[in-house]
DNA sequence: GTCTATAAACTGATAGAC
DNA sequence: GTCTATCAGTTTATAGAC
């Protein structure tokens, strides 16, 4: 049990915060080879090209929202709780003044490889699935009031806390997810 | 007056659809030459570098902007009818498969140069001003029914359409900003 | 206005020594 | 696992001819 990081992790870490802040087209593998300090063709070792890289960022993320996920519905009592807890996530991320890895890969789709296309698909769909089911239950034990159809609902604050994350930085004002936090609770207020 | 338009607005659009396609950091002067078909030395005698194409580029863009925003404003006669226009050049902008180009640059803000980061706060700012303005006109004759602040749900309309602009391209389902749309339309209904 | 030629730096990636 | 050395290709940008 070391204190330090394998160079694996330290490079996940590393790329993580370097696509979340500048995105996967702005970042080399010399910036990533200065931050954990070793050299770029070390690099290749552990990630054989930048695409399975991006890959095995998106595979972590996922993998990391489930356990989040798993951690809400299992600790919270309140289906107003658990959407609290989804929307900090972002929230946090804000303060950081970094973006969610997830939207910062869907700004650059275009220019991916189809792998990890799949992964934000899967991410985006496992984020608005949790939402909606959130909704569904609040709905059904009269916590929230039913404006719309919780699939619409769902997609819009996912939508919301993504735009809102990647607006924040360039905004002047208050903190923009608040305000998207604000206007989607009071809307199901009962 | 010539059909065809002069290399400078040529390399206007075809700049704005490789950034609203592939982002700002993932097109080269090489792919612009190809499309207009001139060289990549040439680009440099219409715009001295590549930050004064991008400032370039919001700047036409906000002010192309400003012209719809006073179009719907004399045309239309119910805040709906501009609401649901505004709303409008983003589903517009999703048939297209592309992103709003204030999104794409928004989403690179951490490596942009200071001057494109100036414009694109300020395209972001009127938005949420205009529609603002909007909402509470339409409260104000009964229109609306406001559930959260004129100001949240106007910053919130422009982080979900933004949102689900660049989600839209990852989402395998139904179009995503219909599903913006709707939520936030029928949050307002009176 | 557009060209050729060229620069200096950077890109992701590979081969092979240690 | 990490290194040095190297690759071929790309990047934005400049000088100067036409």
């Amino acid at each position: 049990m070391s204190t330090t990081s394998d160079t694996k992790t330290q490079l996940l870490d590393a790329a993580q915060e370097l696509v979340t802040r500048r995105g996967f087209n702005a970042f080399s593998y010399k910036d990533l080879a200065e931050v954990v300090g070793i050299r770029t063709a070390s690099i290749h070792y552990h990630f054989e090209s930048k695409a399975k890289l991006g890959q095995a960022l998106m595979q972590r993320y996922t993998s990391e929202l489930e356990g989040a996920l798993a951690g809400f519905d299992q600790r919270l009592r309140s289906e107003k709780a658990r959407l609290e807890a989804f929307i900090g996530m972002y929230t946090d991320t804000e303060k950081r003044g970094a973006m969610c890895l997830c939207g910062s890969f869907a700004s650059d789709l275009g220019t991916l490889p189809g792998e990890i296309a799949d992964e934000v698909q899967a991410y985006l769909d496992r984020c608005e699935a949790w939402v909606k089911a959130c909704l569904v239950a609040g709905i059904a034990t009269g916590e929230f009031r039913a404006t719309s159809k919780p699939a619409d609902l769902a997609a819009s604050l996912v939508a919301g806390l993504q735009g809102g994350l990647i607006l924040a930085r360039a905004q002047s004002g208050s903190p923009l997810l608040a305000r998207v936090r604000r206007s989607f609770l009071q809307n199901l207020d009962a």
